[in-house]
DNA sequence: CGCGGGCTGTTACACATTCTCACAATCTAG
DNA sequence: CTAGATTGTGAGAATGTGTAACAGCCCGCG
């Protein structure tokens, strides 16, 4: 766990296949439920699921990370959320995935099949709260990064961004203040609605500004949370 | 009805007002299982909940427009949905609201208390399943709309804007290629994350490309569907 | 009935941000 | 060690913004 402090890009994946943190009230009630759920082990660039594959399991990432995306007609990627371990992956789709899954690290899930999981919630109404509570708190989500994507300046998004991953960090027990980038620049462009290049140049100028560090280009160092944070939430400037 | 056609202002709320049309499964099971609820009537610019309230209730849109919306710290504001007849709003909350709810017209809103709503779940895990479908549902159109916003232009968002408006009628049973925006442009302005005088030009621009007629600053007619649903589709360019 | 204020919507122009394209530098896998 | 992928940087182009002026409409007031 502490080889993220002197990390190279192999360990790093090993950090996090390392330290499952379910950390969700519904995804322990769902583990508790389905626990019989089988084990899966996924590679780095492995696909969970594709667009257009039925939806036969919700799954639970118990160590990784999973890119939730979506590739348009033209080309162009949109990626939806990055999940951490603790986190539900599938929830929201409804007879055909309309998304893809991809490990960006070595990951193991839990699959749960959904006609178990759609049968007992028939039977104890209080998982169905629960999951529509886990669906909430990811609509919530979505309305957050909505907001960031349409209403601010590259580095508000970047900064938004950074101080997500801090709290996750956090959350996990980890360091709030440096941790490592489980996903490419191009991820995070595709998340954050901007091109590689701009979220290059935005790294850059954080670290100018002395709000972050950067010893290598997937190990972020925050070296003024406060800023960092003012910056994220508008009130900066 | 027909009074869509020689429209001015004040009829346009009565029009809406007048046409109920629920259409949602979910909304459907919901008005049978809770049709106790009280109904209420708002008048335009009243609020059916703010930001900070304690959720009471769930709403179930039965005429008339209902805008959702956040304010941020610095005064920008985000409007996240608009709810039409058959929309159930204020789903999503936990605890309090994040949300403000507030009617563009004259609107009949029936409300759902919370607590019943919980105890129906509890005893009917069926219905927890079909609210499931519902948030899930929400959870799809808020990340249609972050790519909308995310990945395109003034010019696609708009139409995609207009061509999900047209659908919405459609589905609700009038006209698809002529209708009265229940919403300001500031509204619009601040849904698609532009600003309004981006909005106003961009519906300019489409008119003098012949796609669609704007008789009144509220009218809006589609004139060419398909080169307006290309270019919300970005098949265009 | 007409006047004036307030709100919404439209348009023009200078400006800022982000994108596109091109290429160098660095890292990684085989 | 080499080939391919990823990251970083610069210059000019495109897109959207902010400011400001103005038109149209509604409403209240005299």
């Amino acid at each position: 766990m502490l080889a993220a402090t002197f990390v190279m890009q192999p360990e790093v994946q090993t950090v996090s296949y390392d330290t499952p943190q379910p950390r969700n009230a519904a995804a322990d009630l769902l583990a508790r439920r389905c626990g019989t759920g089988q084990l899966r082990i996924f590679e780095a660039k492995d696909h969970v699921f594709r667009e257009g594959d039925p939806v036969s399991n919700v799954y639970l990432v118990e160590a990784g990370h999973v890119c939730i995306y979506r590739t348009l007609a033209d080309g162009r990627r949109h990626v939806i959320d990055f999940a951490y371990p603790g986190d539900i992956v599938g929830l929201g789709a409804i007879g055909e995935h309309a998304n893809n899954a991809q490990a960006t690290a070595r990951s193991r899930v839990r699959c749960l099949p959904i006609a178990a999981l759609q049968q007992a919630i028939r039977e104890d109404g209080r998982l169905g709260l629960k999951l529509c509570e886990a669906l909430s708190r990811e609509l919530i989500a979505s309305r957050e990064l909505l907001f960031t994507v349409s209403q601010r300046t590259a580095g508000e998004r970047l900064a938004s961004f950074l101080i997500g991953l801090s709290r996750r960090n956090e959350r996990n027990g980890a360091d709030r203040s440096e941790f490592v980038l489980p996903m490419t620049r191009a991820d995070i462009a595709d998340f954050l609605g901007l091109t590689i290049e701009t979220v290059s140049r935005t790294f850059t100028k954080l670290r100018g500004d002395g709000m972050i560090d950067l010893a290598q280009s997937v190990l972020v160092t925050i070296t003024d949370y406060d800023g960092l944070s003012a910056l994220a939430e508008g009130r900066s400037k």
